[in-house]
DNA sequence: TCTTGAACCTCTAGCCGCTAGAGGTTGTAG
DNA sequence: CTACAACCTCTAGCGGCTAGAGGTTCAAGA
């Protein structure tokens, strides 16, 4: 049984996230000592693991929540799981599309003032006016 | 003069959006009418067209308002604006090269799935433990 | 001129995933 | 037995909006 110091410090994740994660149902509300103080099992130890690393992933809490009962109920066949997983996967590329289309902008407006600007600032009045940009955005 | 439902209208922000920006500084306090309705002109529709640009480019609030300070005061040399721009050029790119990790992971755990899985899932297995990445993230 | 009704007003609360702080209680080592 | 770190709950704040309640104003048509 360890308090949740200790769980903090085991698995990395601070002491109000793991609060945090019980409030939004995505930790079992773990048993209490006699002065009503959090104390975990090894299973909430693996739990908490699990929950950090999919995290680091990019995985939203929903989804996260989703994954953790797919898990506890192995007779569930995985095709959920994988969805949810391909699904991440795919919103993660779209977010790198759309921030390399930024840097495209953003490389071509810094670039500009590399030259040094006369009068009117070149960043300035490119982000000012979007037709100037190569691409959508 | 234009009332704010046209301003949302000519510059695509929405109108809560506008009160938004007034409310955190970004837009000036426009004119009103006898009845208290806001009223623009046009040195506001285009400071909220450059707002509006500047956010599509992914500045944060914070950033813009300085530029809008910096634009707005010819005097001042550029300097700033195009530290501003080439802070934020950076933090894009770090953003993308943390997202092209998480790709590569993702890629190999959902790709792992494509094999089907024989009793544990594979997915959830990799998202469960950090050993089985090939990077840091 | 009067009447609709769309557009406007302010204010509050919610979203995500935490993080910080106040003010009080418990656990543990010396 | 005392001291103090660690714990407890509760509330509020971050960024950048978005939604809704409940009330007022504007402009077009009769
Ligand atoms: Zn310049
Ligand atoms: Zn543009
Ligand atoms: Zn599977
Ligand atoms: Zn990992």
């Amino acid at each position: 049984m360890f308090s949740i110091g200790e769980l903090s410090r085991r698995t990395g994740v601070k002491v109000p996230t793991i609060r945090y994660y019980e409030q939004s149902g995505l930790m079992e509300q773990p048993e209490r000592s006699a002065g009503n103080q959090r104390r975990y099992s090894v299973a909430a130890l693996e739990r908490l693991s699990f929950i950090r690393h999919a995290r680091a992933l990019g995985l939203s809490i929903d989804d996260i929540g989703e994954l953790v009962e797919l898990a506890a109920d192995p007779e569930r066949p995985c095709g959920e799981a994988h969805a949810i997983a391909s699904a991440h996967l795919s919103a993660v590329r779209a977010r790198i599309a759309k921030l390399r289309k930024l840097e495209r902008e953003l490389k071509r407006i810094v670039g500009l003032s590399d030259a040094g600007c006369l009068g009117e600032c070149s960043v300035i009045h490119s982000l000012a006016d979007h037709r100037y940009c190569a691409s959508e955005h």
